[in-house]
DNA sequence: TTGTAGGCGTTATCAA
DNA sequence: TTGATAACGCCTACAA
């Protein structure tokens, strides 16, 4: 393997001068252009470790994400990735399937490996950051709130749940239920208050309409299926996140059902067309496999949370010292 | 940070003597308890960092995809971390874009920062993985088929293209269609000739029924537009991806057909029913929001292919130096 | 501006 | 079996 030493001989410096030229400091030009050419000619390229080791940090960045599965979070991952390697960094993925105890040992592995800082979408509202923190690693917080002082970056959730909310009742519906995620998940908490505000406004009861599922494909699923099953079914569902949203659907499509355009439309149908009722999704669905010109999307953007994130993230490893930020990330329909 | 002396001085023993405590060599077992007794004390962990550049190769497995959006992949990732993470590697995930100049970046990226090993799906049939083996660095090669002496993990392409086809014609279809990747794509090229095959051994033609496209929604979306705009539209169409057989659902549901279990079902549809071709499938759909029982689908099992890619990439890393493995993937139903 | 040399934390070699 | 010590490859005082 070629070393810094290796070119330091072709070129006629020392180690020292290649370093500098490698990393940005003030050279001679002529000693600079010796030294890129000898670069050039044995293909030398930095160890990372060694440079870590010296630097104590390293060029890698952890996205700590609670599901790579969930296209919600690998296009977060896309985001994260275009502005971090543009500025030279790696970026690992890592999945804590939201159990605490995986997040935890994630969070140690990135200290120990010297990362230069974290980007975490923490399964619980007290994710271990303390030994990071202690170690300056920079650390940024995406989508769930957390109380903590760290940047964070979120969606305004509550407006989100109302805005999804607002439109089913605009269509007409009357009987809007809501399926969100665990009692413990700010999202899904957040977006159902924004489901109630909407429904408040329009003077309609939530009274028996709200269920908790988990924030999965099954547990929309499961919930969609009790709810239609009712002998007093909602008009409408809203599903709070992409997933559950996915849910609902296929839990329609398999009574052979297809989501209603609005009140009217429901009436309109056929009692052979299987059930009808309104859907509101608060998320995207890029993998949908029927049309969702009916459906109620509030989408998000994803992609854009991960840059955001990312940048706040590069900008405490340059330096940055203002207290922590939170943020709220904007969505393709306005804040 | 404790350091590896603190532990030793507060152990009353050599730094070695720590050092191979924690590596499992042999030590006097009272002498091992002190150690452990001190790391225990002072939470020590070991810098990985430091340890990497000691041993010239560190506990970091990347697996490089060439799209992490592709609920393929991820269900891959997976696999590879199930068993990557219980032998105490950790994995990193890397997207190419399928763009072999990013593949290759990250391919040296993974040689200048010594991981251990790489899991590489890879864009095109002759990735460089020259570097990474002439610094013995193991390397697995999975999904599509390289030119290479390194080992491989695959499906059985042609018996999958040749499953879903036959499929088809066993339900009665007779202009069944293939959407199929790049041609530069190995399993693209093999899936669609598993589905002449199927036709040959029926005796159909498989003239002007072939449509290359990209491995991804917009390509099946785009192609299936097309077939059905015919004016001898196919009477099935089969994808030879996950992606792309989203692209054909979608485009049949945007024009308010769906999928036909049968060709007899195909006829008994009203005219007001919208377009109705048989739809076959290699591959899984997560996120599918419509039934999809009336759909020919081939599942694959990407999970199990990370998870046997991975321990073959650990065999090599404990050392066995067999030659080059081929290995063929078996799938749920069957090989 | 450039070079020399020491050290980052760990592991492997060599003597004892 | 254990301990002292020299690397691993790089960066950065410090000196020139």
């Amino acid at each position: 393997m070629t070393r810094i030493v290796d070119v330091a001989r072709h070129a006629g410096v020392s180690t020292a001068t290649v370093s500098r030229v490698l990393n940005g400091k003030t050279v001679r030009p002529e000693l600079a252009a010796a030294v890129r050419a000898a670069v050039e000619d044995l293909g030398y390229a930095p160890d990372r470790t060694a440079r870590s080791l010296r630097r104590r940090s390293s060029d890698v960045v952890a996205l700590v994400l609670p599901d790579v599965e969930n296209p919600f979070f690998t296009a977060v991952a896309r985001g994260v990735e275009d502005v971090a390697q543009q500025a030279g960094y790696s970026v690992v993925l890592c999945n804590t399937d939201d159990d605490p105890s995986k997040e935890e040992r994630y969070l140690a592995v990135a200290e120990r490996e010297n990362m230069a800082g974290v980007v975490l979408a923490p399964a619980t509202d007290a994710p271990e950051t303390a030994a990071l923190r202690a170690r300056r690693r920079a650390v940024v917080v995406i989508d769930r709130r957390v109380r903590q002082d760290v940047d964070q970056v979120v969606f305004d959730n509550v407006a989100l749940g109302r805005r999804a909310a607002a439109e089913l009742v605009e269509r007409g519906f009357r009987r809007v239920a809501c399926i969100t995620g665990p009692r413990g998940t700010s999202t899904a908490v957040e977006r159902a208050d924004g489901w109630r505000e909407a429904l408040a406004e329009a003077g309609l009861s939530p009274a028996g309409l709200l269920v908790h599922a988990n924030f999965r494909v099954d547990g929309g699923h499961g919930a969609a299926v009790d709810l239609l099953a009712r002998p007093d079914p909602p008009d409408a569902i809203l599903a709070t996140n992409n997933l559950v949203g996915v849910g609902v659907l296929r839990a329609l499509a398999e009574a052979h059902g297809r989501p209603a355009a609005s009140a009217a439309d429901a009436r309109a149908r056929g009692a052979d067309e299987g059930p009808a009722v309104g859907v509101g999704i608060v998320g995207d669905l890029p993998f949908a496999t029927s049309r969702t010109s009916d459906v109620a999307l509030v989408p998000l953007d994803p992609r854009a949370l991960g840059t955001t994130a990312a940048r706040i993230l590069l900008d405490r490893l340059a330096g940055a010292d203002d207290p922590a930020r939170r943020v709220v990330q904007g969505t393709p329909a306005g804040p």
